[in-house]
DNA sequence: CATTCGTCTGCATGTTTGTGCATGATTTGT
DNA sequence: ACAAATCATGCACAAACATGCAGACGAATG
């Protein structure tokens, strides 16, 4: 007895820490997985695998049921969803987006929710630098190794989300990108392109004066409409990304301006 | 016997030095190693090797676990991994942490999961300003209204999570916050505060220099662990949050460095 | 050369951890 | 509702563990 269970517990080269480990990649494989099948793999008994699951449900890592234990689906699911169905509209604009970006380019992601869309967006391994002065687009690109993140630094702006004012400026000033996705408020054949406030509008303008080219975004609830603060002519858009049923005449007067319009799909 | 241990010793070219750098090789080609194995490999007994991976895991390099040790991926691994661990633990020592903290004052918000976790608990209405070079706490802060967020620009560092280098060393020379949440990956009594890469340490370092009053939180698995870069001594920490079930022994010795230790509950 | 000190080692001691098994309790499927 | 499967709990045992101790050795010191 004892020397069976000696010869196992030598033969086998799993510690408990390796083995959970083990679990938790067959968790996230197979989203469950069953006590009696672990016990068999491993060698061991069932009472240890199953005192194994009681400690990965007590750290959260899975929900215990009979017979085995279940992926805890926080973690997992959206991740799923997200690449499955249920792509909203600005994910859809951004797929189109980031289309016009090339690898080893230094691109700017102003703030804004299409913009961290578009950061989520960016193709895997395409091995580019982005700079920002949204928080949140930072995040989004944290886990990104092909990537690298300059973020301006500078007073937060709760309402825009993101970095403005003297400071963020003069960084602004300082770099080149060759590209950058412009978060605008409003974008208007007259008007042009238009942001809700005074030190949002600055900071745009500083953008649109650095960057090499200037491609901009728009949700079709942005097209043909105004804002407080003008921002640039439609002259100094070089790409305008628009929705699939974005209105054909608006684009029309648009695209006489010289801007590409690009629709997404 | 002496005979046999000196021949023993001059035979194999291990001095403990020696013999734990092939273990960190070991750690890092195998991701673990076997107490009894390296035993039998190095002809020493299973109790020096036990005392190598003792050293190696105050190191940091690796953790113990029953039977050996397995390589340490944790302080390495990316944030966003770490980021769902130990969830529950944190915001019971960001709850004591943010007593700390007062109206009107400059708090800098170090990179770290668990000072993402102090934002989230900072007091509705406390009326105070947050600088930060983690853009997971300039997220976090955003939708407050009664929090002045100033974000430090330059570089992010995908492995820390937050901007690093020498643009953010003189951003941070330039502030005096009142109280600085630092965040720590190891402290011990003798090794002081460390940081797992030279330019984290670095800038952590600066942040000492800049900050009135530097609070240390520290989860139960940092505590009585080194880390490859140093950052302060212990006296340089004003207060020390650690949890509950910390243990006493060594916030014994911590405490008589003159550290005042706050307990999470 | 003798001695002193610090380090490294192995051993003895008692403690902790991981494991399997027995025993009822609980849940599931039919 | 009943049998089978699965589970939680307590127990026993061996492996692995931390700790204290003493001997051996090298280096520094007189």
């Amino acid at each position: 007895m004892s020397l069976e269970r000696k010869e196992r517990f030598t033969a086998n080269t799993a510690f408990p820490a390796d083995r959970q480990q083990l679990i938790r990649e067959r968790l996230v494989r197979d989203g469950r997985v069953l006590a009696a099948e672990l016990a068999a793999e491993f060698g061991i008994s069932e009472d240890s695998i199953r005192r194994d699951l009681r400690e990965l449900a007590a750290a959260g890592v899975c929900q215990r049921v009979y017979g085995g234990a279940i992926a805890q689906a926080a973690a997992n699911r959206p991740i799923l969803e997200r690449s499955r169905e249920n792509i909203g509209r600005k994910q859809k604009l951004a797929l189109a987006a980031v289309r016009l970006v090339q690898g080893g380019q230094l691109v700017f992601l102003d703030a804004g929710t299409t913009n961290v869309e578009i950061a989520k967006a960016l193709p895997e391994d395409i091995g580019l630098t982005v700079a920002t002065n949204s928080p949140a687009v930072a995040v989004a690109l944290m886990d990104r190794d092909d990537i690298e993140v300059v973020l301006i630094g500078g007073r937060l702006d709760h309402q825009v989300g993101g970095i403005l004012g003297g400071q963020a400026l003069v960084d602004v000033q300082r770099m080149r990108p060759d590209l950058c996705f412009l978060g605008v408020c409003a974008i208007d054949i007259e008007a042009g392109l238009g942001a809700g406030t005074a030190e949002d509008a600055a900071f745009k303008r500083q953008l649109v004066a650095s960057c090499g080219a200037i491609v901009a975004v728009a949700t079709n609830e942005k097209l043909g409409t105004g804002a407080p603060f003008a921002i640039a002519d439609i002259q100094d858009v070089g790409h305008l990304v628009v929705e699939a049923d974005a209105d054909a005449n608006q684009l029309a007067h648009l695209a006489r301006s010289g801007v590409e319009i690009v629709r997404a799909s």
